[in-house]
DNA sequence: ATGAAAGCGCTAACAT
DNA sequence: ATGTTAGCGCTTTCAT
């Protein structure tokens, strides 16, 4: 923990102990609030100032380790962000920013990193997973939760020692698709390359519903797909769209590919909604704020629900798991307003 | 540490010496590594055999918050990184994630959260600050420094029981605007507002000399300020583009605002460079891989040198304390070509 | 109202 | 080659 040179060893609980001349019990009481205006437990308010001065003199800063060693408490909570400059992730970030404020615990992210390893290595009171979908994760999962609180969003697995965050998109990408088609005979996809092996389910599989639903027919040069980083979402939104016959609609799987779609439409000129209407997955902040803003689906107040719901669970490491769902619905805006 | 129910003990290293018939001593000499190849202590390979595998029967997994506070090590490096949706803070994580690969160490990103407390809270091996300028900063790192390593990025400070990392702009904001000012006879900027009120310092001075050097003037409505997040900056490039005499050049302090600057032109249906060229500063990954690529001014391998460094600080906490600069150059890209 | 003392899980001398 | 043992800094009964 320590440093360049001469080390000016840290002040432990005992320096602060002697120099105020009281005990290492009576310091801890103190200096971890056993001594507050209620009568819980007594340490007389002279003592107690004694006490604090000597801790600020010192420059006494409690060794977090030892504390967790005793307790088993961290105070920490970890946000395991796999894309991390996905406005997804950039959207919990923010969320949990404000709802950890004054509770006391502090938010690490784990960004673009692999949790499966990195969670055996760093403990927390409460740590989230963004993504779990690989095969064995639901039993690494459950082996996970036997030492440390897990919150993981997903759509397929169930509660396993550990707490799901499953928001149910339900009728809402119906919803989606049913408003684009309703006023343009052509819509395009942007997809991840995985989900084209999948074609009825999940969100590519709305979009197949959708077409079906409205008759029109499933052209393999409206879908292009992308995998993974912006820059490639980007170039799936340019071939999508710099074509003799591109599409005068575009469902995007999610608010990042959508919101680079609106960049590359813009790019080549064409205007949203005007040329093109763009719908994104997800309802996240970034889509909201942009300019046209994004029309959207997704849970409505999931950020900050998820926050909060976190920020109980490091409190409270010890409730019962639960699964937490987030009702989805269409949030119409610019980039695909509703038909006059 | 745990959870919900019946809590199953968590395996500890006294466990895993009864299972495998040893002492404590022979376990953590295994598990930490004190047994490999090399004869500098030697446990023999049966009962290395014996202990590993107790330990993976049970499950074991060793406590951090213990290790941590025999050796003083938490392999953590703590990244606080202030305004996280910017490009410049998503290149250091990036750079940073593939730098500790296989250095057994963790990244943790403390993200638009206060250091100042968050850093008393939560050690690490090594913690680096993105931003410290506010007045009693100096002082304030000069006493974190005291226990944590410490390396902090600023143009100003002087390293002071901490480290600096420092990237030197030397003349190629002058190269910047020159190239800008070759071609163009009317340049615009878009600074932070407070960088106004210093009119002869910093980036927006580079900005106020630059046009003095070209015989040009300073016009009020060629300058715009965004304060803090992205859709302010969006917001300042609208303001300067979309008005009657708009310039056809622009100088942007950072990288994010001028990525925002395309994105307005664009959707304004201007052409970059065509219509308007831009110019940022920070050279970051993102605007190298948009389209247009973004031309701008920078440290050239920043981020991969601030990475190894960190990685170094982390290994080595005690290595004397430094200032690493890293030299800027101007990098021409497709947003603002050279002139022929 | 305060103190003495027993550990939490682990590592590192120091035995053997 | 392996075991004993003394703590790291802190919290928390249990005495006083």
């Amino acid at each position: 923990m320590n440093t360049a040179g001469t080390a000016p060893r840290r002040a432990t609980i005992r320096t602060v102990a002697q120099a105020a001349g009281v005990s290492t019990a009576t310091v801890s009481y103190v200096l971890s609030g056993r001594s507050g205006n209620t009568e819980s437990s007594g340490v007389s308010s002279e003592t107690e100032l004694r006490v604090r001065e000597a801790a600020l003199g010192l420059g006494y800063r409690p060794n977090q380790a030892a504390r967790a060693i005793r307790t088993g408490k961290s105070n920490l909570m970890m946000l395991s962000l796999t894309m991390l400059s996905d406005p997804w992730s950039l959207s919990v970030s923010k969320a949990v920013g404000s709802a950890v404020a004054d509770a006391g615990i502090t938010p690490m992210i784990l960004a673009d990193t692999d949790w499966r390893t990195a969670i055996r290595r760093q403990g927390a009171d409460v740590v989230f997973i963004d993504a779990a979908d690989g095969e064995g994760d639901a039993e690494l999962l459950a082996e996970l939760a036997l030492s440390n609180r897990l919150v993981v969003f997903s759509e397929t697995l169930e509660p396993n020692g550990f707490d799901v965050v499953r928001s149910m998109a339900g009728k809402s990408m119906e919803q989606a698709m049913d408003h684009l088609t309703a006023s343009h005979s052509t819509v395009g996809c942007l997809t991840s390359a995985p989900s084209r092996k999948a074609p009825r389910q999940g969100r590519y599989g709305a979009y197949v519903r959708g077409l079906e639903r409205a008759g029109l027919e499933l052209r393999e040069d409206h879908v292009a797909t992308f995998d993974g980083d912006e820059f490639s979402a980007y170039e799936a939104a340019v071939t999508l769209l710099d074509q003799p016959d591109p599409p005068t609609a575009i469902f995007a799987t999610s608010d990042f590919v959508a919101i680079a779609a609106i960049h590359a439409a813009q790019r080549l000129r064409l205007d949203v909604p005007g040329d093109v209407a763009v719908v994104g997955v997800g309802n996240t902040l970034q889509g909201e704020a942009m300019a046209p803003s994004l029309t959207s689906v997704g849970p409505a107040g999931f950020f900050d629900g998820l926050a909060r719901f976190l920020v109980d669970r490091a409190h409270d490491p010890a409730a019962a798991v639960q699964v937490l769902e987030f009702p989805w619905q269409l949030f119409v805006r610019d980039s695909a307003p509703a038909v006059s």
